[in-house]
DNA sequence: CGACAGCTTATTGTATACAAATGCCATTCG
DNA sequence: CGAATGGCATTTGTATACAATAAGCTGTCG
């Protein structure tokens, strides 16, 4: 997409996450046009795509609203997404090459790093983990479940959570990616289907438990 | 999505099925535009939606094109749908009502009497086989799952087939539809899961060596 | 007091004109 | 002769005006 339609998903994307646009209160085009500082075109672009990724649902007259999420919502995309990630990691053990792999050590270490240090870096951890899992799915070769798993993944942060993960779930994420390169190193995909479930599951609960106990405002994405 | 615009994603769509568009080749939005009689507003609307579904993929530089697939991106789509599908029915044992049973055995019943008359009414089968799955996703009770198997499951029939699935494989998509009954019955969803799983990629089979030894053009849809 | 009809206003849908960007081709220079 | 560059043609992006539709309101009637 162009500029002024890029701009405009951004922008809305952003206030949704932040907050700064409720959850279920409708949206005028006009509105959001004024606010982004581009005509109302761009912006029923940007309306579109974020109705696909179920940021935004219409009503049967074709208004528009952000979608408001229950904590029962975000269990099914967690479980969706773990299945998903399970498929990916299993196709990707059976054709992942050595370069992949060794990019993924890479960033494994990288994330350890930054949570080992005396000031720990969540931002950089998330970073990392994000990049060790975008190699997984870049590895299954499955355009289709890439994008799949794109809208899932990028849902929970719609509930968000000002606590940051503790470092003992940070650092159990550290192991389990290790576990996952041991079972890449092997080819075994059950192997790697089974790691990734548990450890997509484990996150759902550590997210869901550090939003049912915390209310403060704030962004981070899953540490998965 | 209102009338020129629903007009336009019906027409392309249409036309990229039937083959009329070919499969590779660049759309102009202007073009689109005078074929559906309609001006290219709504058609960039429908291309972006048809985008998401992944009839149309778009270049670097925005420019669109009818997707092109081959038979392994097929048999990923089938992948796909046969993981989500079985997901949907282990959901769906958990939580089937009586009613909705009893809807799923009616039109078990009514697709086994379109191919057991004398004159097998395939579009009659092919329909009643649409609501059953239909209803298995309606009491899955979830929406993001429901979207995401409508992407894959309206797929296949880019690659079309004009042999009508033989009325071996058409029984026998009857009889494992019963048996998935029986395992909702039970609320058995591993025995749900797996049903659907053999379904789908017997399905796939099916589909694959029609297509392999049959080129001519036709409609179908698939008759899992 | 409630409900319904008709009008008024708010919001989205469509067409069109113009701007920006991209690709293509020819020409030129090394 | 080949590669690079400039300008022209094609295509998509954006803004705006207007049309169609849905929502809300008000006044009237049962």
């Amino acid at each position: 997409m162009s500029r002024a339609s890029d701009r405009a998903y951004d922008h809305i994307r952003s206030m949704i996450l932040s907050g700064e646009l409720q959850s279920g209160s409708q949206i005028r085009e006009e509105a959001l046009a004024e606010l982004c500082g581009v005509s109302r075109t761009p912006v029923r672009d940007a309306l579109r795509r974020l109705e696909a990724e179920m940021f935004v649902r219409r009503n049967e007259s074709q208004r528009s609203f952000v979608a408001d999420w229950s904590l029962d919502d975000l269990e099914d995309a967690f479980q969706l997404r773990a299945m998903l990630e399970a498929h990916a990691a299993k196709r990707a053990a059976a054709r992942i090459s050595r370069d992949q792999l060794a990019r993924m050590r890479h960033h494994n270490a990288q994330l350890k790093q930054a949570i080992d240090s005396s000031r720990p870096d969540v931002p950089k951890f998330l970073d990392h983990n994000r990049l060790f899992h975008s190699i997984i799915l870049e590895a299954a070769a499955s355009d289709r479940l890439a994008s799949m798993l794109l809208q899932v993944t990028e849902q929970p942060v719609v509930l968000r959570t000002a606590r940051q993960y503790d470092l003992e779930n940070l650092r159990r994420s550290h192991h389990e990616h290790d576990e996952l390169l041991i079972a890449f190193d092997n080819r075994d995909g059950d192997w790697a289907a089974a790691v990734m479930t548990a450890h997509i599951r484990r996150a759902f609960h550590a997210y869901a438990e550090a939003h049912s106990t915390d209310t403060e405002v704030g962004k981070s994405n899953m540490a998965a």
